[in-house]
DNA sequence: CTTCATGGTTTTATAATGCAACCACACAAG
DNA sequence: CTTGTGTGGTTGCATTATAAAACCATGAAG
């Protein structure tokens, strides 16, 4: 296999993205991260991955900045792995993919879990795209616009 | 490489949705789809990716329910690639890769677009996360509860 | 009919993945 | 202190996934 081609550059954020959550298992780890996984054995436990592709997996996350290293919780001389503010940020992502797949899977009986308002227990709406000023839009409501210049910063 | 781990009969829909959608480039052709490309020149022109890799790509979306064949439509005997509301559906997980990417990107100044409502031009909101009874939710604010059992339904 | 366009298919070589074995240090128990 | 187990990797190997490029079959236009 050649290298895959690389977004890294690219100008759609989409596809910056995938840079940093394409490889396969990203997101998986990620989701084990929010659940509160944060030392190797935790994730490769779980998962039930290659201990390699982990490490290498680990590696990635943390040089995008969604993870970071600590020293272990529990004093000793171990590291643990935890989610950054942008490790966080990929909730929506995490929902988004949940409920997409809660509505069109070929067997959705296959789905063992769902995502729940831990105060209530009911079901998290679904997500919305909305306008500015709050109005419901579909995807043919909406398209791309040129990213303005941003604004010049005092130093 | 040995073969990928499958996540097809995996219990997390998150999981699951990665068997359709986790291939690389398959995002980008659902996002290129999404403005409107039908035909397959259109894609490799657009995405510039090897043909042979968009065939199965196209082939993939297809079978898993999220593009369809259709006759071409300026009469040809070509087809075309539509999506399926299944495709549509994908919508808020491209939106929540955007919103994740300009929120965190190392360099956002490299992005060169941005997602608004048609109407007003203005920037869609923030996805967010919400209760059945409309409170906004932090992600620490919801759990996994097993889901509840179907209800048996008539004949 | 000829020529070009379209939508693939096939071949090839390298990166990505998973398995399993190995390894270096940390920790706990005696 | 020694020994054994746990932890977090690293390494070697084989197969699949990817990209590049060439090839091919049909469709469309002149």
């Amino acid at each position: 296999m050649v290298k895959r081609t690389s977004f890294e550059g690219d100008s759609c954020p989409i596809a910056r993205s995938l840079e940093a959550l394409g490889d396969w298992w990203s997101l998986l780890i990620i989701r084990e991260a929010l659940f509160g996984l944060r030392r190797f054995g935790e994730f490769q436990n779980k998962l039930g991955m290659a201990k390699n592709i982990l490490a290498a997996r680990l590696r990635s996350l943390v040089d995008h900045g969604i993870l970071a290293t600590a020293p272990a919780s529990d004093g000793s001389a171990y590291q643990e792995y935890v989610l950054t503010p942008k490790g966080h940020g990929t909730f929506p992502i995490l929902v988004a993919l949940r409920q997409w797949s809660e509505e069109f899977d070929d067997h959705p009986e296959e789905i063992a879990t769902i995502l729940v308002d831990r105060a209530k227990g009911r079901p998290v709406k679904k997500l919305e795209m909305r306008a500015e000023d709050g109005r419901l839009l579909s995807p043919a409501e909406t398209t791309l616009k040129p990213r303005p210049a941003p604004r010049r910063r005092s130093a």
